[in-house]
DNA sequence: CGCATTAATTGTAAAATAAACACTTAAATT
DNA sequence: AATTTAAGTGTTTATTTTACAATTAATGCG
């Protein structure tokens, strides 16, 4: 077999980045380092891409090995490939951003892998570039959710409005005039009102509401405008 | 030194989406394959990573082979990493697209790489997946245009607004009112209108601007709606 | 030299969208 | 029954976007 004789090769890795949402708080999956180098340090999810396997492919297996969830809302988001980034040896590093509904492993993480969700306020040190690698993802999805209705794939199937507010206020670090929110999430006509109320979050209780997966899916790519000024996207 | 010896390492590319744009049609810089596999085929311009650069340096290395320029608009697109996309040896390639004035150095080109600059409209077979790179090529500086005033780039220092707008009809494939571009375009701040005209495509010959470099690189980040319904990004 | 041609330039009114703003209501608790 | 707490809801104003066509500058030709 023909080769590219006189050409180096290269590791490379796959990490994700994991975002999830308790109802209240942004939170990242991160895990304890099994291995040396920096063994016990902080870190995203990560592993190395197989012979066999696309990027795509050792993404999701590697969500899968952290989560044990297959079909998760994973997108490949930069190509990390400073020379020294790993110290023990170069490898690039193809980033992903993950979004997933906390409540579907809250548990089954923690014991298989050392995992935790901690919340995006308060990441601790990480490894390597990780913390850059973190820091574009909280702008990618800022600035994916400011344009398309991605976040909804960080809630559960029945969700609430101040539920839903909350958490783009979350993500964008802005509060929102509840009228003005409402008005505008309902206005997209993705949203399907039930008929019961969560009662957990206030005596009056909050009507759930769950997507339309019809104009979802048909609606993803479209422009969807419901955070007010999008310049908070700048930095 | 310690190493990551289990893992299979690979041939890591770079591929170069390079646009150009003439004032009237938006074009592709293409090179004839020197070497095999699929020598004479039309490709992207790409190279393997060395050992000693990171990506961003690979990518400008590449591209100042093929134009001679540095210092160009140069922005990571997306890794490609199908297992068996280069039919030798299994090659994932990190893109990166271009935006560059044509005039800058239309001549030595083709010379010295056996490149071309091709019609959009009229993008020949490419060789391996870069049919598809080039699409979402395609739709990355749409997308980003749309929200972001690359599109200058493309443009002389000096340049009329039928220039201009010309650019911005022919990346979005729409038409657009005079009227309502002229305005939007001038309420950006971003134009400084100059005292001489182009007299080369009209009789009348239109004012040149120039960008007002300042408020360019303040404002880069910020959203500039130019394009009238940002839903014809939805392909 | 005036006339015809061609593309550049410019403004306004109507419609749509976004922003600002506060009271009422449902349900649980005391 | 009264109190508490958060959910739910509408209107007015301001801003932005859209639709739409006449005038002007310069050239070349008769």
């Amino acid at each position: 077999m023909l080769k590219y004789s006189k050409q180096t090769r290269f590791l490379l890795a796959v990490d994700c980045i994991v975002f999830g949402f308790d109802g209240e708080t942004l939170k990242l999956l991160l895990i304890k380092r099994a291995f040396n180098p920096e063994k016990d340090k902080w870190s995203l999810m990560g592993g190395f891409v197989q012979a066999t396997e696309s990027l795509d492919q050792a993404a999701n297996r590697i969500l899968k090995q952290l989560t044990g969830l297959e079909g998760v809302y994973l997108e490949q988001m930069y190509s990390f490939g400073e020379t020294s980034r790993d110290p023990i040896e170069r490898t690039v590093s193809v980033s992903y951003f993950a979004l997933i509904d906390i409540h579907k492993y809250e548990k089954q993480i923690s014991a298989d892998f050392h995992a935790e969700w901690v919340p995006l306020k308060r990441i601790p040190k990480l490894i390597f570039d990780h913390q850059e690698m973190v820091e574009l993802a909280k702008k990618s999805i800022r600035y994916k959710a400011a344009l398309h209705p991605i976040l909804f794939e960080l809630l559960p199937s029945r969700f609430t409005l101040p539920q839903l507010q909350n958490l783009y206020e979350s993500v964008f670090n802005a509060s929102i005039d509840k009228r003005n929110f409402s008005k505008r999430v309902l206005a997209t006509g993705l949203l399907i009102k039930l008929t019961d109320k969560d009662k957990a979050g206030s005596k009056r209780g909050a009507f759930y509401y769950q997507l339309n997966m019809q104009k979802y899916y048909a609606n993803f790519q479209a422009f969807i405008n419901i955070i007010p000024n999008p310049d908070s996207l700048q930095n």
